[in-house]
DNA sequence: ACATAAGTACGATGGACGTCAAACTTTGAT
DNA sequence: ATCAAAGTTTGACGTCCATCGTACTTATGT
């Protein structure tokens, strides 16, 4: 189990691989989870769909794309929003895929 | 060949199809494409590096989505972008690619 | 009428991706 | 020491999708 796992530089992002994360609904939904809640939240506090081995694979992308960074706490590994630099690198995407999903879109 | 194709109405836009629409580079270069013109484009006159039968499949799956009308003049197929109702329905987004992809991501 | 131009329609194909189960690792609690 | 909790890793499987070539349709020009 990789204890640290890397996380890519801001200058590293690709809107390539950020819509590549949005466009799966179960990753959109984790990412919605995590800005309503304004807090980080560990991967198994997520209301998703599917097994625990695939829900890895997605935190995995998300994190890869940059959209979030992950850290352990005893066992838990928690989450968090990268919004900021998300933010700092495409203006209005992430507040695009939000706002649209919270208006049921 | 059907000579009026249907477009989506802006009550039916989803979030996920515009997403599955702009994930796909050669698509995302259409709309780029059509953006930075400022007028509506022949399929024929993009540039594009696939075939004619893939650029049909491209410029339907945009078309469904409801990111960009089409209409025929003569033999060319005209395509434009639906920015305004796209802007209404989901704000920011299509700047926040538009941007994006001008500034080389 | 005939030829050309511009797309469309229809399979077929190959690769990528989401999914899961099973086995494993690491940490924390009893 | 043992056990349970929380994720990870690996391999396999099915499906979806981008791509192409070929044949077809429709309109324009000669």
């Amino acid at each position: 189990m990789e204890r640290t796992p890397s996380h890519p530089q801001v200058s590293q992002f690709s809107l390539q691989q950020v819509l590549e994360a949005v466009v799966d609904p179960v990753r959109r939904s984790i990412v919605t989870q995590l800005d309503a809640a304004g807090e980080d939240i560990a991967c198994g506090a997520f209301d998703i769909s599917v097994s625990k081995s695939t829900a890895t694979h997605h935190f995995k992308v998300l994190r890869e794309a940059g959209l979030i960074r992950q850290y352990y706490v005893g066992t838990s590994r928690m989450n968090a929003l990268r919004r900021t630099e998300m933010d700092r690198t495409f203006p209005g995407l992430l507040d695009a895929v939000t706002t649209a999903q919270a208006k049921g879109r």
